[in-house]
DNA sequence: CTGAAAGCGCTTACAG
DNA sequence: CTGAAAGCGCTTACAG
């Protein structure tokens, strides 16, 4: 079906010398294996004449490098995600490296997939967003001796690198606010999960009531990821109804626990945040939209980007050294709260 | 770096056989290969036990087929790219393609560079949003015979497949529903581009103007896309001083089109319907907190994703048949207008 | 300065 | 039923 492409001997033939001489001009190393100046110059002339375009798959199989990362999400489609994918993806070409990009829905069963297949393909290294689940899929990299960096959570134990949000000081801050505004019933709206990014945005918020000695108005739901909208619905609902412990302050700890929040407040037609104050996680142009702006914990998403895809190529240029990166978030101040 | 991994001739040493019997039952030939029941076995055990995983870079080498996708969008970061990538991601990975996205900003010259990059590493097939400018990049893609589908837009005149929206249509039917609700002074706001999507967007607007016989009313501003804040401000500014021809509404041509006017629209408190009715196009979280919560223009993106998958398959698997696939947009009704 | 040859990890006609 | 061998398109020591 394809045509036919020219390949390295099909040079070497047509001007007639051997496939090392057409390779070495090709790699640009023309002066240290000394090849003849007029042989160059044939060369190169007959690679632009018959449209030469190196196959890098044999590249690769001899040099067992792709060139290719590997980056497995949770949902592309996620704002979040495919925003920090655009930034990895710019980081990575500027380094001759391509990505292959894979959305594991959050179940360990799809990512186990995902670094099946990449493995496969013989990717050199990974980024991945750890699932649930997920530390057999990644011991089995790491056992590979393939390269992988965790953003946005990461596999407490196991020895590799990460770069992640501080997520405590992200929650206890936003908490914090919260109750120096004055609140006082302030809920948590988290994903059911003992994924370490939950757990820690769970603990800050814990510690800073404390902190302020309201330990006994913490209030936390846990939704579960697979019944975003019922779970999240009922919550609102019971808050709406004055049903549960006169909430008048609402921290969401995700982006999409946020806007499913938001939908169920604005149908509901509660008001923020006179009647319920509200900070969502990461921004969001329909944050900007609600008729009160809505407050918002803000992540370095690009430095996240860019920073895991540095650390990689490091690791797979033979660095040893292990990176834990610790990124601050900024609390974005408008009138949710 | 990387631990060698155990290659069919480990496992072939190990069990005592040729790496061709190896083979046949890792491709699930022994059947009619009629491998020795016992030595089937035996090569079964020994890849359990070794752990085997088969290089497909190696495979790709001998077929000359790489089950692999490039995909071409303008940005990963537009949720409507990225919702696309998302379902052709799905449909790709059932039919076990793996698939390798780059943005090309709207620009011929990354297209170009993308169309070189994986063309390079021997993709079987492309799905691309075609830039302005990106006849070459595409004719060469199709001259090297490689299976292509363009989406969102096509290049007229190249004889090849896409599936794109009906365009024409959804502008026209966008602009006659403008007129029903009784508005006389119909706006568009546009991108300078020659590129077909939006000139059929354009045409729709126009042929509706007309057919209500208002073709005096026409009126158009084209945004350059590397400028659009301030191109989209200076329009917005105007209509809100009145400067513009007491324009009562307007139609945004795309969904950043639409949500650059919308924030100028914020913040300048232009009151909506009331003193300028508005339809945007795609859907987007943020048309539903506008306290006017947006009419647009939904495209059926999962459609759109899916069906280019099938279209690619088709093509890779050899059929020589061209697809245009016009899908139908939906008039999201709000109350914006 | 240049060529012949081995090898990366597979697949597959061919011979027995 | 099984093995030896060629070949996919490159790179690279080695010999001359």
């Amino acid at each position: 079906m394809k045509k036919k492409r020219v390949s390295l001997k099909d040079i070497a033939d047509k001007v007639g010398v051997s496939t090392a001489l057409v390779s070495y001009v090709l790699n640009g190393q023309e002066k240290e294996k000394r090849v003849g100046a007029e042989v160059v110059i044939k060369i190169r002339k007959a690679m632009e004449e018959m449209n030469y375009k190196p196959n890098f798959i044999a590249r690769s199989l001899r040099y067992g490098t792709t060139q290719t990362i590997g980056l497995i999400v949770t949902d592309i489609a996620n704002p979040f995600f495919s925003t920090m994918a655009r930034h990895i993806e710019d980081e990575a070409y500027k380094s001759g490296y391509t990505v292959i990009i894979g959305s594991s829905d959050e179940t360990s069963a799809k990512s186990d997939l995902l670094v099946e297949t990449l493995l496969n393909r013989q990717v050199d290294g990974f980024i991945v967003v750890p699932a649930e689940g997920c530390e057999d899929c990644l011991s089995q990299i790491i056992e590979d001796k393939v390269p992988v960096v965790m953003v946005d959570r990461y596999v407490p134990g196991l020895v590799s690198n990460h770069v992640v949000l501080d997520n405590y000081s992200a929650s206890y801050n936003a908490t914090m606010h919260l109750i120096n505004k004055g609140y006082k019933n302030i809920g948590l709206v988290a994903y059911k999960s003992y994924l370490i990014h939950m757990r820690e945005r769970v603990r800050g918020y814990e510690e800073a009531m404390k902190a302020k000695g309201l330990e006994k108005q913490i209030w936390i739901k846990y939704i579960r990821f697979n019944h975003l909208k019922t779970d999240i619905n009922k919550v609102i609902e019971a808050i709406g109804s004055k049903e549960d412990n006169n909430i008048d302050a609402l921290f969401f700890a995700t982006n999409t626990l946020s806007m499913a929040g938001l939908y169920k407040i604005h149908s509901l037609g509660i008001k923020v945040p006179d009647e319920l104050a509200i900070i969502g996680f990461d921004g969001n142009e329909a944050f900007d939209f609600f008729y009160a702006p809505i407050t918002y914990v803000k992540q370095p998403v690009d430095e996240m980007g860019k920073e895991a895809v540095r650390i990689l190529l490091d690791q797979m240029n033979g660095s040893k050294k292990i990176s834990h990166v610790n990124l601050m978030s900024q609390l974005i101040l408008r009138n949710s709260c």
